[in-house]
DNA sequence: AAGTCGCCTTGACGCAAATCAATTTGGGAG
DNA sequence: CTCCCAAATTGATTTGCGTCAAGGCGACTT
């Protein structure tokens, strides 16, 4: 039989998830069916306001979304970047702590979350993958944290591409090649809210890593790197562990 | 039959634990008498280096614990606080990614780390409660990463006292009461570290919250709150969530 | 072609927090 | 009690990043 939660191509999916996948011929899923469905969202268009009642659960397919807390005064700070193969949502929590925005266009495969929760309670695999990819996520938010805590502006520059080169990387399977580069998917705006710097301040430190020869641009979202190790020395980074999220 | 894996009272720990307890007469369980143990650690004494093999898991039974991360030119960040009952390691990963420090005395709770996964894998509900208690975890990280990123230094501090007063209170199942106050746990560094800051600008901000009448001090440890409502404003905090960690 | 709009860059200036540097406090040992 | 020393406070100064402001560069529309 094959493996059903863990990595699966799903019929119509264009992506192998890492989720629960409803297409697998396993008698305990196939219910799932029913309660598998597919939504769509703009660049922009917001998936989950903080606070709204969630009942769904469901991977990121394609695109990606970002998650965000906003204070009353509008200070913004990202939490959590979500791409292909990404979890969103609580299973066990009824409302959602933080916005969900959709950042490019955005397919997500969603789960309503009752029966959800009940197959985790009745499918130790299900349960222990989701566990897996939580504390992934922990130790990841654990490394931003140090990022936001103690590195200057510089130093989070560096760390915000290599971060989204690894993850490139990871999720096209492809090792570091030679002269790699990286579309950023992020506005300096989003990327300020990732740092917690300012579009300004993100903007003077991209140049000066050109100007130093670090990075070069085509365009001011594409990045090519022309030596990974510097980048990760400006980084500040001794963990180079290829943490997923 | 005793529910044998939520808050259980253990016959010789001091607290009721959140993890699993090997003292209950489940079956499935009954095993795990060999391969639970009791260790001691003294304040300052780190329990784990970042990087180590980690052959167990386990929760704090009392005193206090930080998770830290320190880059090579020895700048640090925390990024955990682990109070009694708050569990410590990773089924499926063998070697720590943080530092893990006695910030006071502790006593822990261990599990040997391979009989343990067995367990995750065969009792849905284990996995069930340590995926609700990874979530919980990282819902706390993302707080902390609004803090880190955005917040003032008067605001993190803020933060802080009131953090650990929420987390305190829980502890001891106890309400706000009208005039609160609290035993801060950590010196002006750990609190520096927790919060992205330098020690200085603790103390200067503490100063000036006692100065302004939002807590008051007796002797340099413990805080009295005479307005919580008060703290909170200056936290700038919009969710009052009581989230654990 | 000209106009508009979103996004980005660059400059000038100010401020919050870091850094550097003394003291002061207070708890524990003798 | 007095000494000692880590922890905390407070002051003076510097600096990295935020803030405010002006302008540039494509990509679309009309």
């Amino acid at each position: 039989m094959q493996d059903h939660f863990v990595h699966v191509q799903c019929g119509d999916c264009p992506i192998r998830h890492r989720a629960v996948c409803a297409r697998c011929d396993t008698d305990e899923l196939a219910e799932l069916e029913q309660i598998k469905y597919y939504r769509s969202f703009q660049a922009g268009q917001t998936i989950i306001w903080s606070g709204d009642r969630m009942d769904f659960v469901g991977s990121v397919v394609s695109g990606i979304a970002s998650l965000t807390q906003t204070m009353e005064d509008g200070r913004r700070q990202m939490v959590g970047l979500l791409l292909p193969s990404d979890f969103v949502g609580r299973p066990g929590r009824s409302t959602a702590a933080f916005d969900v925005t959709a950042t490019t266009d955005v397919v997500m495969c969603c789960f309503r979350k009752k029966p959800f929760e009940t197959l985790i309670a009745e499918t130790p695999h299900v349960a222990q993958r989701l566990l897996e990819m939580t504390l992934d996520e922990l130790d990841a938010a654990r490394e931003w944290m140090l990022l936001l805590g103690r590195k200057t502006a510089r130093e989070k520059i560096a760390s915000l591409i290599s971060i989204i080169a690894r993850r490139e990387a990871a999720l096209h399977k492809k090792k570091a090649s030679g002269n790699l580069s990286v579309d950023l998917p992020l506005t300096r705006e989003e990327m300020a809210d990732y740092l917690g710097l300012t579009l300004e301040t993100v903007s003077r430190q991209i140049s000066a890593l050109k100007k130093d020869g670090v990075i070069t641009l085509e365009g001011n979202r594409h990045v090519s790197i022309p030596d990974i190790d510097r980048l990760l020395e400006e980084a500040g980074d001794d963990t180079d562990g290829g943490l997923p999220v």
